[in-house]
RNA sequence: GGGCGAAUAGCUCAGUUGGUUAGAGCGCCUGCCUUACACGCAGGAAGUCGGGGGUUCGAGUCCCUCUUCGCCCA
């Protein structure tokens, strides 16, 4: 083993000597990834639930299981990082949190991929034969299944990992097998004949939802139909799929439509073909559409099936499965020679064509309509009569539409309960059949001897009835009919098991809208049915990653980020936080594939600030020994009015955070009410709390008050006090980050000295904001808590001071390294205030601080600066002096001044004159009111000093 | 065609039951390598809250309408 340059984590803790000033991600994610790994960080214990005889709440995440295929792509980066924050967040809270991993099957997309390895090979699953495939398929599964829970882990994924689970597993199969039969069994499932939805390259068929439509502008042929025996009146139909017309056995027309109601009963003949076929009336025909009379080709479109089965029409099958023409059942003498073979868009071409030559197309018009497309390969779905098995989805929907009404689950962001409901009231069966071999095999048998039928939980050897041979179905079920029972084939369902007591039902389950019915509606079923309650009580949507053009990323349009490329450049902490911190409640997140520098620079700038953060505490808190928390500290008394600021800030944050977060779960009573049904989840505002508090408020301005306390020179007992602050806000502000950026603040969390090494931050206790005063304040009374809070309140003043320096000082651009003059006029109650936090102010702003009596009967511009100043007033009325003799341009500080008066003269004529309208006095509300007049007052207040500055220094 | 939603700074978005001078990040401008951080610090500019109308003492927030865009379902 060669050398390795000194890693940070080999320094002792404490000892900042090895930290480098960039955060170097790899390394402290691969040692805190061990250490996590050693503490056991992420097991849940069935024991520990409140459930299971324990003493914390659960707390569950079903993670939507990856395709066992699939590569981590930017979309499982988002989804598992939201669920990956919500998990730590209760794990640090206290509860028994299981974050449930595992994979899918992913019947076609898994098919599809093997195939084209035995494509490779130059042959086929056909040649091959079903049990060599699906050999084939298990053996290329378990070679490259663990390649997406590799990934990630490495995103930072806080999974219990030893309960990785696998829909194809022999346990989760036996739980696919039972709720089959059971709904078998039920008579909610059923075999049907009917036309459903056909891929016509994956070769099987695919659920509504499966058949994705996307708006295209296709053509609307209007083909003319002789009537039979009277060539010269012709009827005129409109179709966008003319090669169907091989199979059309009517036209239909609505029965009371005046320019056709005296053909109905009689024929027309069919062009091309030559064949006659009926001319019938059907209410279902829109008279508006077209030219209001349809061909009817009932094998190959749904609609035309249903007017088929009603008006008892044959249904000429005239494609087969790859949707080339070809003569199927009942099409005998229906395909003209030179068409046989051809695909589907090609006969399209030919047979307009043929229209064409035979006068029969009337006119071609640009036409919009919806096309659906294979959601897996995004061929153009083709309608086929097949049988197939449904699932009768509308008794199992009516207790999943109860449990959203009554609020037993909340669905986030709300505007999607409404999408909700409107898909389960119009429910339609499910076709759950799919023409694959990996798979779920379909556990139903087949007596051809007996006739004999069932669906088994065990696999039979021969017919119970007449004991002849059996026949197992062919198709296998849609991956789908295996992912809705996740939360309960996960937990070990059917049986009773400790994890299920411990476990179901869980608590959030996140994902991303496109999949609501897919899967979440689905879930919300299968819970309601085979267990009584919904698997979760909360659905969070989020949106989805897009580019900066607003499309979605795809690998086939290449505008993909590999998640795992910003680990590798910037950390998985900076991917994380850009992703958590750019997408508000249900909005999408949009980053530039091209310029990964500038899409990440919120994450990657982050990570760095808190990691030099660290780098400067531990310089000054670890050489000698320090007081950890403030929870000793040996009086109230002892803290400064800045200890008692940032404390009270941080008491702030973790309330936000909290509010931000919260509520973890309903109460008591389990159904989401009131305000409850919309609160919390907001990770966006969650993140900006914590950020705003560690960067905004700890690094820009305790940091910089505590440079001065921490030097050698400064009084031990007070040093001492501020290494301890600044300990314990950094340790509880690491804490509030950790959800989002989990390395990095592990990696800092187990160098601060006051961490007990046998633990980690991952499982460490989330701050709680009443703590803080009552540690603060110790057991004394409720008096010096306000006094506290009012101390912190008087550092906001001290800390508008600095500001108003700094702007002087921008606006007169003073040298930084210049020390100038600072007088301060205090105002009455704020003269103490000043005088304590004078040299730190100071230090703030490169300044010799001085404050001034009060502020007495004489012009103060004549007492502070002979005129030769510049001014502020703060919000107390406290004036902030700069005399810039030599340097002050008086015309530019008169304009100033008075640009400041006319903006508060304008507000206060506004508020002035609100507060004489009697109408706002009589009715709004009191404190309302009264907030007026103390505004009104200080606007006066202000504007009275800054009009004597005026006179002072601007008077000719 | 039916339903749902959105429109706030150059960009992406917050804005909690109507009540301060509408916020944040990124970007932009100015000055700084101030011994944690230039992936940084300090300061600054920038919004008639899509148009119009209404309710109200008061509207980004509620109602109506128009325009534009997005999503779901036929």
């Amino acid at each position: 083993m060669t050398a390795s340059p000194p890693s940070p984590h080999t320094t002792p803790a404490g000892s900042p000597q090895g930290l480098p000033a960039q955060y170097d991600a790899a390394a402290t994610e691969r040692e805190v990834a061990r250490r996590w790994q050693d503490a056991n960080a992420f097991a849940a214990q069935d024991s520990r639930s409140r459930r299971a005889g324990g003493t914390h709440d659960p707390f569950v995440i079903f993670m939507p299981p990856p395709n066992v295929t699939a590569v981590l792509h930017t979309g499982h980066g988002l989804t598992y990082t939201v669920q990956d924050v919500l998990i730590r967040w209760r794990r640090m809270a206290g509860d028994d949190t299981l974050y449930q991993p595992g994979t899918d099957h992913a019947g076609i997309a898994t098919q599809n991929v093997v195939e084209k390895l035995l494509a490779a090979e130059g042959t086929t699953r056909r040649a091959i034969g079903r049990d060599a495939f699906v050999a084939r398929t298990a053996a290329f599964v378990k070679e490259t299944g663990g390649l997406i829970i590799e990934q990630l882990r490495a995103i930072g994924v806080s999974a219990d990992w030893s309960r990785t689970a696998y829909t194809l597993s022999p346990a989760l199969s036996r739980s696919v097998r039972e709720a089959f039969v059971r709904l078998y069994d039920e008579g909610l499932i059923y075999r049907g004949h009917r036309v459903i939805h056909w891929c016509p390259r994956c070769l099987t068929a695919l659920s509504d939802e499966e058949a994705e439509h996307t708006d295209e502008t296709g053509a609307l042929y209007h083909v003319r139909y002789p009537v039979a025996g009277d060539p010269a009146r012709g009827i005129v139909v409109a179709t966008t799929r003319p090669e169907t017309m091989l199979g059309d056995v009517a036209i239909a027309v609505h029965p009371e439509d005046s320019r056709y109601r005296d053909l109905i009963g009689r024929r027309a003949v069919l062009p091309v073909v030559g064949i006659e076929i009926p001319i019938l009336g059907d209410s279902a025909v829109d008279p508006a559409f077209g030219t209001g009379a349809v061909k009817i080709t009932p094998a190959h479109d749904a609609n035309d099936f249903e007017i088929g089965q009603r008006h008892d029409l044959p249904m000429p099958v005239i494609m087969n499965p790859a949707a080339e023409i070809e003569e199927g059942a009942g099409a005998a003498g229906r395909i003209p020679p030179g068409l046989g073979g051809l695909d589907r868009f090609d006969a399209r071409s030919r047979i307009v064509e043929m229209l064409g030559s035979a006068g029969a197309l009337v006119r071609v018009e640009d036409h919009r309509h919806a096309v659906r497309h294979c959601y897996r390969c995004d061929s153009v779905i083709e309608p086929r009569l097949s049988n197939q098995w449904f699932v009768r989805m509308a008794p199992l929907a009516a207790p999943a539409l109860d449990a959203v009404r009554s609020g037993a689950v909340r669905i986030l962001p709300e505007r999607w309960v409404a999408v909700y409901i409107n898909w389960l009231e119009n429910i339609r069966d499910w076709n759950i059949s799919r023409q694959l071999w990996w798979g779920h095999r379909i556990p139903v048998w087949y007596c051809d001897a007996c006739g004999w039928q069932a669906a088994l939980r065990e696999d039979p050897s021969a017919c119970p009835a007449c004991a002849g041979s059996l026949r197992q179905d062919e198709d296998v079920l849609d991956t789908w009919f295996s992912s809705w029972l996740w939360p309960l084939s996960t937990l070990g369902w059917p049986d009773d098991t400790p994890a299920r007591r411990a476990f179901y039902p869980g608590d959030v389950l996140v994902t991303g809208a496109d999949i609501l019915f897919f899967w979440v509606a689905r879930m919300i079923m299968a819970g309601m049915h085979f267990d009584g309650r919904p698997p979760f009580h909360t659905v969070l949507l989020h949106g989805i990653v897009r580019d900066t053009q607003h499309r979605k990323m795809s690998k086939s349009l290449g505008n993909g980020i590999d998640p795992l490329d910003v680990v590798a450049l910037y950390g998985a902490d900076a991917l994380r936080y850009t992703q958590i911190a750019g997408m508000g409640l249900g909005t999408d997140v949009i980053l530039d594939p091209g310029n990964l520098e500038r899409s990440f620079a919120p994450g990657r700038n982050f990570v760095t600030k808190l990691w030099n953060i660290g780098r400067f505490l531990l310089t000054n808190v670890g050489d000698e020994p320090v007081t950890a928390g403030i929870a000793d500290l040996a009086s109230a008394r002892s803290l400064t009015r800045a200890d008692l600021w940032i404390l009270a800030r941080l008491d702030a944050a973790i309330e936000a955070c909290d509010a931000a977060l919260g509520p973890a779960r309903p109460d008591a009573t389990g159904v989401w009410t009131g305000t409850d049904r919309k609160t919390g989840l907001h990770l966006s505002e969650f993140v900006e709390a914590a950020r705003g508090f560690v960067w905004s408020d700890l690094a820009d301005w305790y940091l910089e008050h505590c440079k001065g306390r921490l030097s050698p020179e400064w009084d031990a007992r007070d040093r001492a006090v501020a290494r301890s602050v600044l300990l314990h806000v950094f340790d509880a502000g690491l804490r509030l980050l950790h959800p989002v950026v989990p390395f990095v603040t592990e990696g800092l969390w187990q160098r601060l000295p006051s961490t007990d090494p046998d633990t980690v931050l991952a499982r460490a206790a989330w701050p709680a904001a009443r703590d803080l005063p009552t540690a603060l304040i110790g057991r004394r009374s409720g008096a010096a808590r306000l006094a506290a809070y009012a101390a912190a309140a008087e550092y906001d003043l001290v800390r508008d001071a600095a500001s108003a320096v700094r702007q002087i000082r921008a606006d007169y651009a003073i040298p930084p390294g210049t020390v100038i003059d600072v007088m301060i006029e205090a105002a009455a109650g704020s003269r103490e205030v000043f005088v304590e936090e004078a040299e730190g102010l100071g230090r703030l702003t490169r300044s010799l601080v001085r404050v001034a009596a009060s502020h007495g009967p004489a012009p103060s511009a004549a007492r502070s600066g002979r005129g030769a100043a510049a001014t502020a007033i703060l919000s107390d009325g406290t004036t902030v002096v700069v005399p810039l003799a030599g340097l002050i341009d008086v015309g530019k500080e008169c304009a100033r001044l008075r640009g400041e008066l006319t903006r508060l003269d304008t507000q206060l004529a506004a508020l002035r004159d609100r507060l004489a309208n009697t109408a706002f006095l009589g009715r709004a509300p009191e404190e309302v009111v009264q907030a007026e007049r103390a505004k009104e007052q200080e606007w006066a207040t202000r504007a009275g000093l800054l009009r004597s500055r005026l006179d002072g220094l601007c008077a000719e």
